[in-house]
DNA sequence: GTGTATTTGTTCGTATGTATT
DNA sequence: TAATACATACGAACAAATACA
């Protein structure tokens, strides 16, 4: 699993080896079914303490993107397991996020369509396989 | 000014302050030149502290969209005057934004062209005028 | 099977920075 | 400025599981 963060970056640990993890499986680079590192092994790899990972792996729990099963570890969880409930939740809250960044992007004097472009762009990115 | 803060969300007073009046900006609620509120007269329509305002203010003026012009206030800044490498610090940030939502969506299960139709959709909300 | 060593996630405590009053 | 509450990150120690001779 590829991963590398950025320890003098504001954004704080654990929410850049989220982000990275949700990018793996974005990219099929891991697969439902698939086993993570354990947080030790992780957080040495990382140069990091392991409750950065295993706080990491515990938000991406609660969003539905992995199952912990004890001390077996945890594993990415398949998409159609996500629960009503929080795939609503998470589609609500990026909502919110694109729509304040466009506003942003308004407050700028940029146009709507420009707006919709870049963000195009970005989704181009987003869905290429690898890289 | 049209200013709501919600006590109990997750969100930082501070940030949530500072994303309504950029979303008043966008709107066309606040022009350019516009005074914005004094820290105190809106903190106390808030029921917040002062320095939870001035932080909010002091964000805005360093990311360009509001000049502070010392014991007269602070006015909103005219688009053409944000600096050319503030603003493209600016829009690279918001593209990482994008992508990261991007990736996200993917991770999810959804279709590239669901994503654009959402941010698309989202833009039309962000570019209305008023409400 | 038994005992030991290793690996695992969890619990508790601490230090530092941030947000807010 | 000072005080508070919370968030972030780390370290040491624990108990369950696994591996292996």
């Amino acid at each position: 699993m590829l991963v590398r963060i950025d320890q003098k970056s504001n954004e704080p640990l654990y929410l850049q080896l989220r982000s990275q993890i949700i990018a793996s499986i974005a990219q099929g680079d891991l697969e439902p079914g698939d086993a993570l590192p354990s947080v030790r092994s992780l957080a040495s790899d990382l140069g990091i303490n392991l409750h950065t990972v295993n706080k990491a792996y515990a938000v991406l729990r609660d969003e539905g993107y992995v199952v912990m099963r004890g001390r077996s570890g945890a594993y990415v969880a398949d998409p159609s397991d996500h629960g009503e409930a929080q795939a609503e939740a998470g589609l609500a809250r990026m909502d919110a996020a694109i729509r304040a960044l466009a506003l942003e992007f308004r407050a700028h004097g940029g146009s709507k369509e420009d707006f919709i472009a870049r963000a195009a762009a970005q989704a181009d990115r987003a869905y290429e396989e690898e890289r």
